[in-house]
RNA sequence: CGGGGUGUAGCGCAGCCCGGUAGCGCGCCUGGUUUGGGACCAGGAUGUCGGAGGUUCGAAUCCUCUCACCCCGACCA
């Protein structure tokens, strides 16, 4: 490609309302442009990187053994009834009315587009097992997008479905997609983690997330370096203390701690180390009033305890409410003295500790010393509902947690029947008897993979695109193009042999001054140039630099093709 | 949805408090000089000041409404 019959926007300054590096090296790169609220245009440069992606993702997905099709992005609403989602789904999923009235989504993901085509086609346990897949636009209305490409509304997205005969060899899929994923993420250059994750709101049993590692992830996942257990926070059990709980050593006391409502803050008033502390959180399940107790340095894992058969679903209480309820502002309320029917449900170190300090049910005062069966009943339930934290054992039992950062960009499933049951989805087996298809799905945010990339290669200068998914493998950057007959031939003539190589090359012909041409390359993360200009040619050389570490390397005239070759690769 | 903030040229911003009809940097166009790290000189184009209504002789500026965008949101302990 030559750089003059392309198109190149790069901006000096980044429009000021993107927030991460990776959004802000997009628009200044001139990959994307905003077009609405989460919605943007990606630019011939910015497409052709999307398009790589995608390749690496259709290659190896076909090299699984799955086959693409494609399925369209506005779903008739019966579909979506006939699971029961559109009335479960929300307003995230964008819904509207055809010219007859008829109701129809634009599909956020296709488990019920697909599971029709299923039912129609497949009728016998030969035609099983079978795996379909698709590389299309979704959109999901989300509350907030936000980092650009990263929670976007519309994104590209690779769906996959898989239906077996038995729940044997869903499993043996799901390793396959495993294995797949790892694959994928490997050669699109990405330090990844698979994780056990929640299933959400997609419904099933086992579930994995590939996570590209980055500090500015969404999502908090804890792991083990011992043991290579890995899970999202929201999954990660908080195994119960090793310990048993210790006996009283004081007096249950009421002190004063005007104006102080955080744990955080009563400890530091008391001198007590914060651990000692225990939370109230007031939530209501129907109308019904619960106390779920925390330490004071934990937090509360929502997922957890919305499992809760109990708490499911949950919300927090009103102000209101806990005054009604415990005769007090939220800031001072606690577990002690309340009445008979509030169901109290303590995180499972909670219910260890001893001599704890809590709220008192009166504005401006705390309880010390407080202790369970002494000064108030045992715990109605007793479960794991916090986030782990780092240092907590690992739930295997081998070592200790650690916590970092991730962006989720892949995520499997196995669903088992929960669709193909809604769908009637069956197939006859060897018997011929019919029975429910099991089902995998299996998904890769297309789009949030650019920018996850770039989260994690970025510099100063720009981006540094890992080589499977750079715009371009390697740039010309000729100096004095315009004046200069021998940098001219010498870039053209190498520019002729690097494409007919086979390359993926960029001949930066604008004649740009250098400091320009050098600064575009870079901000577009080109990952390798070969500089040219009289200077060298004089001495018969031309000069290699890659992106990353910038050093330049002289390489003769007569050379730099089999020393790109070299270097690169065929 | 609740709270906070911002809308002025393609991008980044000033002007707004103290009303007098718009400015800076980058980019863009023309000519010239330059050419190994975002050049220099000279000339030039570009705005319904997010939209609607109001106050006023006069509104980017004051008032009301609206739209769009950005940031934050269990921390009840």
């Amino acid at each position: 490609m030559k750089a003059s019959q392309f198109f190149i926007a790069t901006l000096k300054e980044a429009p000021a309302d993107a927030e991460v590096i990776s959004h802000k090296l997009m628009l200044r790169a001139g990959l994307i442009k905003r077009l609405a609220g989460g919605i943007y245009t990606w630019m011939p440069l910015g497409l052709r990187i999307l398009r790589k992606v995608e390749n690496v993702v259709r290659e190896e997905m076909n090299r699984a053994g799955a086959i693409e099709l494609l399925m369209p992005a506005v779903v008739p609403a019966e579909l979506w009834q006939e699971t029961g989602r559109w009335d479960q789904y929300g307003p995230e999923l964008l819904r509207f009315k055809d010219r007859h009235q008829r109701d129809f989504v634009i599909g956020p993901t296709h488990e019920e587009v697909i599971a029709d085509v299923a039912r129609r086609e497949i009728k016998s346990y030969r035609q099983l097992p079978l795996h379909l897949y698709q590389i299309q636009t979704k959109f999901r209305d989300e509350i907030r997008p936000r980092f650009g490409v990263m929670r976007g509304r519309e994104f590209l997205m690779k769906d996959g479905y898989s239906f077996h005969a038995s729940y044997e060899d869903l499993q043996r899929e799901y390793q396959n997609m495993h294995d797949t994923y790892s694959r994928i993420f490997t050669r699109l250059g990405l330090k990844f983690r698979a994780v056990a994750a929640d299933t959400g709101s997609i419904g099933g049993t086992g579930s994995h997330e590939f996570h590209v590692l980055a500090d500015s992830g969404e999502d908090a996942i804890a792991f083990c370096p011992d043991s290579g257990y890995a899970a999202n926070v929201e999954l990660a059990e908080a195994v119960a203390p090793a310990v048993a709980r210790n006996g009283h050593t004081e007096h249950m006391l009421k002190v004063a701690t005007p104006g102080k409502t955080r744990c955080e803050d009563v400890a530091e008033l008391l001198r007590l180390p914060v651990t000692r502390t225990v939370k109230a959180i007031a939530v209501m399940h129907d109308e019904q009033f619960f106390l779920l107790l925390l330490r004071g340095d934990h937090s509360l894992n929502e997922v957890k305890a919305s499992k809760l058969p109990f708490l499911n679903p949950f919300r927090f209480a009103s102000d209101q409410e806990v005054e009604q309820h415990l005769g007090c502002r939220p800031g001072y309320i606690g577990p002690v003295g309340i009445g008979p029917g509030i169901a109290v449900v303590a995180d499972r170190t909670v219910a260890q500790m001893s001599d704890f300090v809590c709220g008192a049910n009166e504005a401006g005062y705390h309880l010390t010393g407080v202790n369970w069966s002494r000064d108030l009943r045992e715990p109605d339930y007793v479960f794991d509902i916090r986030n782990v934290v780092e240092g907590d054992s690992s739930p295997d039992g081998r070592g200790r947690l650690e916590l970092c950062r991730g962006i989720e960009v892949g995520h499997i499933f196995q669903l088992r029947s929960k669709y193909s049951e809604a769908m009637k989805a069956t197939f006859l087996d060897e018997s011929g008897q019919p029975r429910i298809m099991e089902m995998g799905c299996y998904g890769i945010g297309v789009t949030r993979i650019v920018g996850a990339a770039i989260e994690q290669n970025h510099d100063e200068r720009g981006i540094i695109f890992p080589r499977n998914i750079a715009p371009f493998e390697v740039a010309i950057a000729p100096i004095g193009y315009g004046k200069s007959q021998s940098v001219r031939d010498a870039a053209s003539a190498l520019y002729a042999e690097l494409l007919a190589d086979g390359y993926d090359v960029l001949l930066d012909d604008r004649d740009e001054r250098p400091g320009v041409m050098f600064a575009d390359l870079e901000l577009i993360g080109v990952p390798n140039r070969i500089t040219i200009g009289e200077r060298g040619l004089k001495e018969g050389v031309v000069e290699f630099q890659e992106r990353r570490d910038m050093a330049a390397v002289k390489v003769p005239l007569a050379e730099i093709g089999a020393f790109v070759r070299d270097r690169l690769g065929a």
